[in-house]
DNA sequence: ATTTATATGTGAACTGCTTAACAAAAAAAT
DNA sequence: ATTTTTTTGTTAAGCAGTTCACATATAAAT
């Protein structure tokens, strides 16, 4: 009873995370050790760009979103996910300052790891490493196509793709509260909040959605799809 | 002098390539034996978009494109760069199939290290897995950065961004030939090869840049430089 | 309950960039 | 050398999406 990795809450993550799950018994307590578990409330930051990068995040649980701060001072979402993730991971390996901004869209738990105790289960555990750079080449790639997508769409296939992802990725229902504002979904989109009410109101016309307020039911999918495709 | 890894080419990489020179002689050999050298003409085409990716690629010398076929069939340039780099990561950590093209802008020394091989160093070298985890991480947030100017710069700034790139990191020098035509210059920028020549046109006009063909020849540094911040 | 602040809807005027169509120059192929 | 192909320049018309200004609704604060 006494059995120090019975203790050891991570240990419950190892079948929510892959790159927890190689770790062993030994390398989970060093894990333990080196993090703190933290609750944010929707609407909070959970890591704010320009500060220092010590830590590695993992979300346990909720939906967050990437921010960054751009040129012209405005915010622009690079990236909206679920937990269980790792996160941040880039700035410290690159930087010693958070490139981005990260915040909760719902409740979240949060993990924060120490970057030593990081950075030695990296050294030492190679499937550890494998696994971790994984989730930096899939985030990579993931990226490349919203970026390329975001340039050579037009805005209505652009937001038709964005909801697809919300029913399939995010809610995996046909039916959701969206966790942004218009003008949020704007910064997701890369466009502005009169351009987003205008879509939205064009496809509950066209009788492929339906929407009140936050909350969104997808009524013909195919369409959506189509539109999407099409660009 | 019968030493092997005397034989082996890639101990010229040790000063050229971070990640290599964490290897140790018998890692290194290993790197030899798994690997080929192949040159490449400028235009020619090093990876291309949805062939197996077997293997990562090292380019040792010359600069390169790395470009995507979008939604709408058109290519779009997702970065450019110059050896020493290792290219194409990602795809043989996510997806059996290459993600992207890349093509060789001018001569290229590249050469081809078998997965299995490259995987058996990120699994039991510590030090080499960090390295190649810190390139993926700058790539990921350069290409944050270059996705978020994209989409919030007008193509004017983002024009001359491009300029002080290839001035300050491409080439290091104030005069030098562009290697793009301006077709694909707009594939980089995200537009069309009108607007370029424009742009262009307007630049030389105001006397910021000299232009004679490809050769483009920076004349103000920071006029440049403040066109590119004010978006 | 009332005030204040934030979020959303809506339309008209404006604009940066694209599209399209043609001409000329340079490079590649024969 | 001549033809063919690719690249570049240039213009006018068109439009997708922005900006601005105001009305309304919802949520937060007192």
């Amino acid at each position: 009873m006494n059995n120090i990795v019975q203790d050891c809450p991570c240990i419950s993550c190892m079948d929510r995370s892959i790159p927890v799950s190689v770790l062993s018994e030994k390398e989970l307590e060093i894990f333990c050790n080196n993090s703190v578990k933290i609750f944010f409330q929707k609407g909070e930051r959970i890591i704010k760009q320009g500060t220092f990068s010590s830590n590695i995040t993992f979300i346990k649980s909720g939906i967050f979103k990437m921010h960054i701060n751009g040129p012209l001072n405005r915010d622009e979402i690079l990236k909206i996910g679920k937990g269980p993730a790792f996160i941040g991971i880039p700035d410290v390996f690159v930087s010693r300052t958070h490139n981005y901004s990260v915040s909760a869209l719902t409740n979240t738990d949060a993990c924060f790891i120490d970057f030593e105790g990081f950075s030695y289960l990296i050294e030492n555990n190679g499937q550890f490493a494998t696994e971790i750079l994984k989730t930096l080449s899939y985030d990579l790639l993931d990226h490349f196509s919203r970026c390329v997508h975001k340039t050579q769409k037009q805005l209505t296939a652009f937001l038709a793709e964005a909801l697809l992802f919300f029913m399939d990725t995010i809610y995996e229902s046909d039916e959701f509260e969206i966790p942004l504002t218009r003008s949020e979904f704007g910064a997701y989109i890369g466009t502005t909040r009169e351009t987003i009410t205008k879509i939205i109101h064009d496809f509950t016309k066209d009788k492929i959605i339906e929407v009140n307020g936050k909350s969104i039911l997808i009524l013909n999918k195919n369409i959506l799809q189509k539109i999407s495709n099409t660009g």
